[in-house]
DNA sequence: TAGAATCTTCAGAAGATACTGAAAGGATCA
DNA sequence: TGATCCTTTCAGTATCTTCTGAAGATTCTA
């Protein structure tokens, strides 16, 4: 393992990491490799990954290769070594619009889809329905375009935050201060 | 079971809604039986909750239990019935600020601390250091730095929404689409 | 206070998820 | 071409999470 300068501050934010990941529905091997590729100023290979966080190599290919796809780690290549190696995006910014991006592709696409077929459905389901029944099919409607109108908006939101975060996190820091008055 | 006018649509959706739990850490019956009540224009009780999505009575206490430590449902009393009946939260903005508040007490208030004892700790061992070694707790420390200033600012962020939020969802959608021009 | 209705708890079971380690696959070198 | 180095795959295993169902606690009624 190349010197990496690791030392107890890193340890710790290596666990954390970790811990954290579970409560966000993330595998805890993977924040941890995440993290420590986070911190790391070189690449590592695999082997280092397996010493480092003293898991297996199949585990280390499976969580890298993972990492790799949601984009928050790229594969290097070193001129006259075999080894592939890892590093992790280091802009903050940047590592927050690819999870959203992401995640919004992977988990909020789809329940929105959903929403907008459940819309379909019960639009069609309430034609036939009179009374009391019509009235509690508008309601669960209502429902159901609330949620949806809420999606769309915090999708507004993120694609603000992510190009406002293009000019830094500063700038953006000023003018969130400003609206929050 | 109470007439609950349920049909296609609200099946499609309470199906969806537990799948989706899952990726994001919270386990799929508590999100069930979240969407049921959330659907619902009446207050439901336990046995009401186990009927309908066919769970033992004792995972239906705990997680109603459990929603109700999250703020997200509360408990209805009924005069002159003994049974607790359950009515969620139905304003999906206080929803999201409810999730906001207690992710953030839960899982991002944590990290931050441990951030914090990360910057203390890698100032004091940086103090011994010389050469390349410092240049490298140099660079961790800002590392840290960065994630320290990027939670504080999506706190701000999520400040503003929610107080922009009880303006209604309207004037910040139109907020929101004039800065995002 | 006995008895009925309801809720909570928890040990054991079931199910889901992640890891291991070895074998197979692929690339490069001599 | 064979040897070497490295990566990927996957069946079996370990671990963690969640559920079940019944026993026990609690609350209310008569």
């Amino acid at each position: 393992m190349p010197e990496t300068g690791f030392n107890g501050a890193d340890n710790l934010f290596i666990r954390r990491w970790g811990e954290m990941a579970v409560s966000w529905g993330i595998s805890r091997t993977m924040a941890e490799i995440h993290a420590l590729l986070y911190l790391n100023t070189c690449p590592l290979c695999t082997d280092d990954v397996m010493d480092r966080l003293a898991v297996s190599r199949g585990s280390a290919s499976v969580n890298l290769r993972e990492l790799v796809n949601w984009g928050l780690i790229v594969r290097v290549h070193r001129r006259g070594d075999r080894k592939e190696y890892f590093e992790a995006e280091h802009d903050v910014w940047q590592m927050f619009e690819t999870i959203m991006r992401e995640r919004r592709r992977r988990e909020i696409q789809p329940i929105v889809e959903t929403i907008q077929r459940c819309l379909t459905m019960i639009d069609q389901e309430r034609r036939g329905l009179r009374g009391k029944a019509r009235a509690e099919a508008d309601i669960h409607q209502k429902r159901f375009a609330d949620i949806l109108e809420f999606c769309g908006l915090m999708t507004t939101m993120f694609d603000l935050v992510n190009s406002a975060g293009r000019v830094g996190l500063k700038p953006l820091g000023k003018m969130l201060a400003r609206l929050a008055k």
